[in-house]
RNA sequence: UGGCAGGUAGCUUAAUCGGCAGAGCGUCUGAUUGUUAAUCAGAAGAGUGUCGGUUCGACUCCGACCCUGCCAGCCA
């Protein structure tokens, strides 16, 4: 009888994001018990199944009654096999609901300890491999999986090549922030990658356009709603291109993101309730702001007592400051031709003002911060020779570096994006590391 | 790393001037043929982050340490 049943219960396996289609049919779902809600004679166990919840209604009478008594007492989270039939039903959240014909219960869980209440943070962190599975963490997955796609998508489609840099790395890429060190076999050590560009530069001198797509680590003790310890990062690198290229290249990128998750998440984004508008808006152009008028803003807000310090020209903005700019815009706002010193040592100069580099931040809307960081690359070999020195960084490890600008160097320029800033603002929520399946921050390597 | 705020049942929390720790949710038992974080009735469940001090008496006051959150620096 249980094989017979087995049979039966494999018959037109679906899943809930496609009910629709089948209306009036007999189907079977596979998932998870959402919630159980009861009535006497009537029960609404409700079904995750990884695309979607469904409520059922299991009416005693027409069960078995070793499925009514197996379906009466089942915990959240149970593992459940459903068959019914499809129908739609105003009374039912989704519009759809199965009325139940017969379920096997094919794991039976207690206690499952994150409950339809509030839970504060530490403990659903420390429950992140089952916080997996609540509606509003699904969701924000969910979108991220979307800008990972749109990203690809509109890299491959652009004439780029995907071209990944190491994780390992033996050096550091950018000398100031702090790397997280490991034993690399005997007696060497190796660094985690901080970021792709140095072999991006080499890559993009092999193939034109590439970018790179992957985890990197910084070992900044931050304790921020933007700051992870390991985050992922997508850097496209161009050959034969300017600061102009880098902010177009931005602009389109952005916007083209943005249109996709609109487009393909709307389920999620109303989950989420996330103002649509505010994404409706991220289309070329963006504002361009030069450094100095940025200062000028900052300094400004500082008169009109919107900002506490007064800004001086030659910083780099903290995040109250990139608030206050940003805040002048309803569009990602670029702010480019920073000072040279606060920027990394291999970013090109602007030959009309040495101080400046020719680099670029985007500084996404509603407080959101830097989403984009790049800028145009230093050619010349004498040049960066010395900014090596200057930085005190080991030279020989930049050699193999220090060869593309002996055998065919030409300007070239790209951006690094980080994935979960920008999944973060998509979705508007607080903090970053509801971004990630698994978030590492300082103070939290577990689950 | 600094500043601020916190650690009380499984979870979210209350406890006045220092006086025997109270609730909601979840769990368990029962009722309910349309529930929407279902509802109703009943039951079990804690000695207050750790260590030390003051006191007749400490969740409450003092000190140290541990942990968490928020903000900042740094960055994407």
């Amino acid at each position: 009888m249980a094989t017979q049943m087995d049979e039966q219960l494999s018959m037109n396996q679906v899943y809930i994001n496609e009910l629709s289609k089948h209306t009036g049919q007999e189907v079977t779902l596979k998932g998870w018990l959402y919630n159980l809600r009861s009535s006497g004679k009537l029960l609404f166990p409700q079904l995750r199944d990884g695309t979607g919840i469904v409520q059922c209604v299991v009416f005693k009478k027409n069960v078995q009654p070793e499925v009514w008594d197996a379906l009466k007492g089942l915990g959240q989270e149970s593992a459940l096999i459903i068959r019914g039939a499809v129908r739609a039903d105003e009374r039912a959240p989704g519009g759809y609901e199965i009325d139940v014909s017969s379920a096997e219960v094919v794991q039976s869980a207690h206690d499952y300890p994150i409950t339809p209440k509030e839970h504060g943070t530490e403990f659903l962190m420390d429950h992140r491999h089952l916080w997996l599975r609540s509606r509003r963490q699904h969701a924000i997955l969910k979108v991220r999986a979307t800008v990972v796609k749109a990203v690809r998508d509109f890299l491959d489609n652009d004439g780029f090549t995907l071209c990944d840099a190491p994780i390992f790395t033996p050096a550091a890429c950018e000398g100031t922030t702090t790397l997280f060190e490991v034993n690399y076999f005997d007696e060497e050590k190796a660094y985690l990658t901080q970021s792709g560009q140095l072999y991006n530069e080499a890559t993009a001198a092999a193939f034109g356009k590439v970018y790179c797509f992957g985890p990197t680590f910084r070992a900044e003790k931050s304790k921020t709603r933007r700051h992870l310890t390991e985050f992922w990062m997508v850097e496209p690198e161009m050959a034969y291109a300017t600061l102009d290229d880098v902010m177009n290249l931005s602009e389109r990128f952005l916007s083209y993101i943005a249109s996709r998750v609109i487009e393909d998440r709307k389920e999620e984004l109303k989950i989420l309730e996330r103002d649509i508008s505010k994404l409706e808006t991220i289309v070329p152009p963006f504002p361009r702001l030069h450094y100095d008028d940025a200062v000028k803003m900052l300094q400004e807000g500082h008169e009109r007592g919107e900002l506490e310090n007064r800004f001086e020209w030659g910083g780099d903005f903290g995040a109250p400051d990139e608030t206050y700019i940003s805040g002048h815009f309803d569009k990602p706002v670029m702010v480019h031709h920073y000072p040279a010193a606060v920027k990394a040592f291999y970013m090109a100069r602007d030959p009309e003002r040495s101080e400046l580099a020719l680099g670029v931040d985007v500084l996404a809307p509603e407080g959101y911060g830097e989403v984009i960081g790049g800028g145009a690359r230093a050619t010349s070999l004498d040049f960066l020779r010395e900014q090596i020195a200057i930085h005190e960084l080991p030279e020989e490890a930049f050699n193999w570096y220090l060869d593309l600008r002996r055998y065919g160097s030409v300007p070239h320029a790209g951006f690094g994006m980080g994935i979960e800033r920008c999944t973060a603002w998509m979705c508007g929520i607080e903090h970053i590391r509801e971004t990630i399946p698994f978030p590492r921050m300082l103070y939290r390597l577990k689950p």
